[in-house]
DNA sequence: TTGTAGGCGTTATCAC
DNA sequence: GTGATAACGCCTACAA
């Protein structure tokens, strides 16, 4: 078997108490004692056996991660970030994929409340009503890292998606467009799609352009999905002059179909995404966006949930992470052609 | 405090040592009493303490993931690969990044020897030597799924890189290219990248064109080193028609810098990559490259790993996944223009 | 400053 | 079939 506490206690001739103190740096230990303990300990190579501790402590120095999707570039970065910052704060990590699916959670939630996880941090945006019970019940300290929770209970760091979207649509509106079509999350989503939504909305009353709910396409995420959606968008609404698509992947996704199409971006449509993913910086042409920072997202869920669990003072339970419209090749002012085009499309409507 | 066995025991009106048999199905309990146990299980939705029965079994279903640069979209699934695989057979993922660093490679090692892991999966290419060395004395079964382990009691799954490598550089060859540039990975990866520059000197050899080591320049497998990897090629080779880089990210960021510098993709340069990430169909122009799943690798890791847990017969500890040359319109064949312009080159040197 | 002893919640070995 | 009981390895009063 391995080496325990008892070993160690053997060799350097003191009892196992002594240890126990030296290896948590107690400070009624002689120095000459702990010097010896901590001799034996690298002689011996101790480790000790982390379940006889929580049992004992029942506090795990784990965090639980739920995400879904998480290998789209955005979320693999705030997954980064979660990790790097855990372990800056002395946390391993618990890590489950539910696929968005409730029962997975349900099932990771427990596994993670038997192992006496210390708190968590949840990605996931389908039925997170429903794990909201389920958190509160558990008195677990829980950290929302995918979008606004308006309970007040409930933590949360997020950007601030409404505010973005209107900043992004603002944007376009301001360069002249006025046919504007959207790619919009998928409708399970119930933060960050649909707080993206109210942004949109906002910016296009305060533009004076009605709503439209046939220009909004339902995507989920992909490239693939940005692909066919502007499909139907070209199809649909011909005299399109921006598409506003919920991240970047579907923005990319948009973009090959119009090239396919002969359609250019952005001289005859101006195409933004949401993320600001580095990928969108060398494609071609390299993508308008609304960038916030994945990895400083998990930093600041991991520094909120750490002040929760050491039972820290917190001024607000709802942070939101800075968001910044970059203005790259695939958006333009609405010129000339367009203009004509526009206007000759509202002749033939 | 949480609910344990002997409330559940005292509600069923059974000994604890019931209560533990119903929970592990034991055969030796009779139904009727199984079914109280039961009951009251769900009634008190008493959940087990982990770390009493990891203490006790000294068996954790716990599998630890040590991995460097798990953002790059390549990794990112076969991440979620490896959770899929694990959550199927029982197990629960530690997750740790190393950033390629040993000493955070070694304290995560060390912080799941605490925890008692079943098994650990390698992603790390650093350093790998010195780990091997620790896992072994760990005597913790492992897998590593980031190349090719010569040490023939390490398990490992990977694609077959030397292959891969090999058949897009014939692929190349064939195409008619001779001048050719690589972007390789970074000279401290010493499993893929050390692999994928034998492939390609075989390649190289077997089509009768010299090697010429000032034509490799390191990159680091990300957009940024790809773009800055293709600005020194075209200045220190600019008669180069054909450009490997060692990863898909690279490739795409020296499309980039091409296409900014007006050098038609793939009229005057061809340019591959490898891993065949999904972004890769999107570039314009989409990009040529191997293609392997990353998914597939994790999926497979967690099968080898779980065969070696349990002590099943491993008829192969050397796994390799399928890859195949996907040629899309980041290649040609070598066309008049270019052979023109290299015999032109050749005669100017 | 150090040692002794009890208990954390399980599982496993005995009896019955 | 079921029930006591002794570990598993650690922490922490309490004593010395």
């Amino acid at each position: 078997m391995d080496v325990t506490m008892k070993d160690v206690a053997k060799l350097a001739g003191v009892s196992l108490s002594t240890v126990s103190r030296v290896l948590n740096d107690s400070s009624l230990v002689r120095e000459e004692t702990a010097l010896k303990v901590k001799k034996a300990v690298e002689k011996l190579d101790y480790q000790i056996n982390d379940s006889a501790r929580i049992l004992r402590t029942n506090t795990s120095n784990l965090i639980g991660v739920i995400g879904a999707g998480m290998e789209h570039p955005f979320l693999a970065n705030l997954l980064k970030g979660i990790e790097a910052e855990a372990r800056e704060k002395g946390y391993a990590l618990i890590y489950g994929d539910s696929d968005g699916e409730f029962e997975k959670e349900q099932n990771y939630l427990n596994i993670m409340k038997q192992k006496k996880i210390d708190g968590i941090i949840l990605i996931t945006t389908n039925y997170y009503n429903d794990l909201l019970n389920i958190v509160k019940n558990y008195q677990i300290p829980v950290v929302f890292a995918s979008g606004y929770i308006s309970d007040p209970e409930i933590s949360c760091v997020t950007v601030d998606n409404v505010a973005a979207a209107y900043d992004i649509v603002e944007y376009l509106c301001r360069a002249g467009h006025k046919e504007i079509a959207f790619i919009k999350g998928p409708d399970l989503d119930l933060l960050a799609s649909q707080e993206r939504l109210r942004g949109v909305k906002l910016a296009l009353r305060m533009s004076k352009i009605k709503y439209d709910s046939q220009k909004f396409i339902e995507g989920d995420f992909t490239f693939e999905s940005g692909y066919s959606a502007a499909a139907k968008i070209i199809d649909r609404f011909p005299n399109t002059s921006a598409i506003f698509a919920f991240n970047d992947e579907m923005a990319i996704g948009a973009i090959r179909y119009l090239a396919e199409q002969q359609i250019k971006v952005p001289e005859e449509i101006s195409v933004v995404g949401f993320d600001g993913i580095e990928m969108g910086e060398y494609v071609k042409p390299s993508l308008t966006t609304i960038k916030q920072s994945g990895y400083e997202l998990g930093l600041k869920s991991i520094e909120l949930l750490n002040k929760i669990i050491e039972g820290q003072e917190v001024e607000d339970n709802k942070v939101f992470i800075p968001h910044k419209l970059v203005v790259r090749e695939s958006t333009n002012k609405l010129n000339k052609l367009n203009l004509k085009k526009e206007v000759e499309n509202t002749k033939l409507n």
